[in-house]
RNA sequence: GUGGCCAUAGUUUAACGGUAGAACAGCGGGUUGUGGUCCCGCUAGCGAGGGUUCAACUCCCUCUGGCCACCCCA
């Protein structure tokens, strides 16, 4: 076998190989941690992506969408070899050709990928880029936790200067302010790769002093990964860190000077933040300032909304030139329960200018055309040709909340009329069936001019 | 990956060791071509597999899934 690469195929693999999981129902059903989204649900969703792409557009992000699937070591070598989420959660296999290849945990890996790879370096920097769209990680599902989740986020590479880093924060909060989900930002410094690395000998070498008192989970992170101490949540822990060494304490000029200004500019935009000395972001890339956004809420099952950070080295672990960048990114369906929660009003669809309802075969056949011809003609026109009683399609038009519809039956094919009603009062007339067009236009102009009228009169 | 709680019509739920009721939704009807109210009717269910028992939706086990805590994170 020459050249074929040799993979070994991971554990996982082989133990799901020798015994097949069973499905426990007589039909299809949902795989663990993976969710429809129906369409009752939609309205927030798309309230939520247009929101975003507003955002994108006003700060002038351009979007991106970059694959599923990758090359694992893509994930290994950016997120970290010992982070969680590659240890335990990435949905990795083999491809038919023997590569190891991953469904993507999170999405900056795969845009610094792309960056160097179209040499985006050439193009003006900051290069800002927003994605929207699935990842995936084999984690235990929860109510706001999913094995298939949600994210956007947005990414500034090529760019050192704090603003940029003060400015991804401004954005992202404006989001959920808009929306009205009360939020708070927890922000701090890791300083870059050298100030991490004295800071976590002196961290370590604090806390091995100390080790005695230290939970089981945190001896084991005391060798694997220390700065994870610092979101343990045992009391004796705490208690510990209560005296441990600020990495902001630790870092270096130019690190400090970096943090300084985006606290800075912070004040200057008026942005509510919170200093958070314990917080450690779980990927490796993680640079300088790194800053969560969590729910204003103390029930004590909190998650994170969304979060982000700088990622100065970056660009670099993948192979590219050192290129500085920031950015962030939110959980769309944490949102989403939290919209809920919060019993946030979706402003309504507009609904549909017209209903055509049809009576007997031949109406049908005209109403059919006719549905085209004002549509053609801009007329958002609503049918339901699936019934054939008229109280039926009237009440779909009820439901679509339309204010007019037009009625075609037997009766008006011979006459060449057809019935103009109006939903709201329920007056109706016969009208000239090649005056439709007009006549409607004519009330749906003068309906749109009382509701604007109506409308000014309750601002004032 | 560890521990705990849970699983009944599309949805929310009730009851019982002897084979399931309700509400909402859906569909149909309340005269032949008129809506969001009201009235009547219909459809539809014990997550899967095994065990105990004369008999299980009800007890036990396994699996599947959900939720909660941990882990971690969006």
């Amino acid at each position: 076998m020459p050249k074929s690469k040799v993979t070994k195929p991971s554990v996982k693999i082989e133990e799901k190989a020798a015994e097949p999981k069973k499905r426990s129902s007589k039909h299809p059903q949902l795989l663990r941690g993976m969710k429809d989204i129906l369409p009752e649900s939609q309205k927030y969703w798309s309230y939520v992506r247009k929101l975003v792409e507003q955002l994108a557009e006003d700060y002038t992000y351009e979007m991106i969408d970059t694959p599923i699937l990758e090359e694992t070591s893509l994930f290994t070598r950016s997120v970290g070899e010992n982070t969680d989420i590659v240890e335990k959660e990435m949905f990795s296999f083999e491809d038919k050709s023997g590569m190891n290849v991953s469904m993507r945990p999170e999405n900056t890996a795969g845009i610094v990928r792309a960056y160097i790879e179209h040499g985006m370096l050439d193009r003006p920097q900051p290069v800002r880029l927003f994605y929207w769209g699935p990842f995936f990680r084999y984690d235990r599902p929860q109510a706001g936790r999913y094995r298939q989740f949600h994210q956007f986020g947005f990414e500034a590479i090529g760019d050192n200067n704090p603003i940029i880093d003060a400015q991804l924060i401004v954005m992202c909060q404006s989001i959920y302010n808009t929306i009205g989900i009360p939020v708070v930002t927890q922000i701090n410094s890791v300083g870059c790769k050298k100030c991490r690395k004295d800071y976590e000998q002196l961290f370590t070498d604090y806390l091995s002093s100390r080790k005695k008192f230290l939970c089981e989970d945190c001896k084991r992170r005391l060798i694997k990964n220390p700065l994870r101490v610092l979101d343990c949540k045992v009391k004796e822990c705490k208690e510990i860190l209560a005296d441990a060494p600020h990495i902001v304490d630790h870092l270096d000029e130019e690190c400090k000077e970096h943090f300084v200004k985006v606290l800075e500019y912070l004040d200057e935009a008026d942005i509510a933040y919170q200093l958070n000395p314990f917080l450690v972001r779980g990927l490796d890339y993680y640079t300088r300032t790194t800053f969560e956004i969590w729910p204003e809420k103390d029930d004590g099952s909190q998650s994170a909304m969304g979060g982000g950070g700088r990622y100065d080295d970056l660009t670099e672990m993948l192979g590219g030139r050192p290129t500085p960048a920031c950015g962030f990114a939110g959980g769309v369906e944490r949102l989403v329960i939290s919209m809920r929660e919060k019993e946030i009003v979706i402003p309504a669809p507009e609904p549909p200018d017209v209903f055509v309802a049809q009576l007997g075969e031949s109406a049908k056949k005209k109403a059919l055309r006719l549905v085209e011809d004002l549509r053609a003609k801009g007329i958002r026109a609503a049918s339901n040709f699936s019934k054939e009683g008229l109280k039926y399609q009237l009440s779909v038009a009820a439901r679509l909340r339309v204010k007019f519809s037009l009625i075609l039956g037997q009766k008006e094919m011979l006459d060449k009329t057809i019935l103009l009603r109006d939903m709201e009062g329920g007056s109706q007339e016969v009208i000239d069936y090649n005056k439709v067009y007009v006549e409607l236009k004519n009330r749906l102009e003068k309906t749109k001019a009382i509701i604007q009228n109506r409308n000014n009169h309750t601002e004032e």
